[in-house]
DNA sequence: GTACATTTAATGTAGTAACATCTATTAGTG
DNA sequence: CACTAATAGATGTTACTACATTAAATGTAC
């Protein structure tokens, strides 16, 4: 639970009215509503010309990320669909992906053989290890604004989708 | 150019952390990334299941938007890719589909005959007049913030796609 | 004016998303 | 316990995205 007190410098030059080339919006919840899809849309296909290069995809790269996080506790493919950014991929094609690779490798679950554990690889590991500094610099493209602006921003998404 | 004195409270529950269970993250910005990333793809999910009822898809409606802009101004393809919120979809099959459903029409254009010029029909008008009241209450669900607070984010973001 | 490069839109293609269906296993109910 | 419902994950299908290529028209250099 915060206060936070603003004081801010906003140039008035490539605002989202002259990137889509919209003059006026009918209010302040409409701009954000466009500016948010649009800049996501600008931020993801960034990602996506560096990921690229390295032969993985956005959402691969999520799932390696999941998967390093939970150390060597193997995680149900269920669960790797909860924690993902963007949760309409079909995981089990995505985990079939970076098996193939020898990012991952899936063992059947002994409490329910319903369920299969996912675990990282060596492998999986090295190629994280090998992208984390590119990825840290792609991701402090956003120090342009401060890290309280960051924050303020991420706490106020959080309340939007916290209002539904 | 504005200056913003902001007195904002935030609530700590249902945050980006806990909705895809990171504990942590490495800095401000990295969570904006992923509350950005994470936050659009709920929008647009949300979006998409609104314009499926219509028998629509967002980028359709996004096209239907521009045409309508224009008033009875013809628009080439290819600035109508430009406007668009994705510029990575088929301008070109995307108009096909419009078409298809009688909501626009394309005429060869006079300057340029390689160019191709498509207006709104009067079909298409009146599917956006019968949405606009529901997209307006969809965009005004940001309303749990100010509009000023809501003029912060889009202020932020333009500052960060301009850093580039 | 001819030759070559560029622009504009359409189209071909591979991979992926969105959605439904299927199979196997587990949970719940009488 | 038998029976039905619910769950987990795999798979089939359709449509769309991302990208490359093509075809026609225009611009540009000589």
């Amino acid at each position: 639970m915060y206060i936070h007190y603003l004081f801010t410098f906003i140039a008035d030059t490539m605002s989202i009215e002259t990137d889509i080339k919209q003059k006026k919006f009918r209010s302040p919840y409409q701009r954000l509503a466009l500016n948010l899809i649009y800049t996501t849309n600008w931020l993801e296909y960034k990602q996506l010309e560096f990921f690229k290069g390295h032969d993985i995809t956005p959402q691969q790269y999520n799932v390696l990320r999941i998967l390093r996080g939970q150390q060597t506790v193997p995680i149900k493919v269920s669960d790797i669909t909860e924690r993902m950014l963007d949760r309409n991929s079909n995981t089990s094609r995505l985990v079939d992906k970076l098996l193939a690779k020898n990012l991952a490798k899936r063992t059947s679950c002994p409490n329910d053989r319903r369920a299969v554990d996912v675990v990282i690889t060596e492998e999986g590991l090295q190629l994280l290890a090998e992208l984390d500094p590119h990825v840290d610099q792609w991701e402090d493209r956003f120090n342009i604004i401060t890290p309280e602006e960051a924050d303020l921003i991420s706490a106020l998404l959080d309340k939007v989708r916290e209002a539904e």
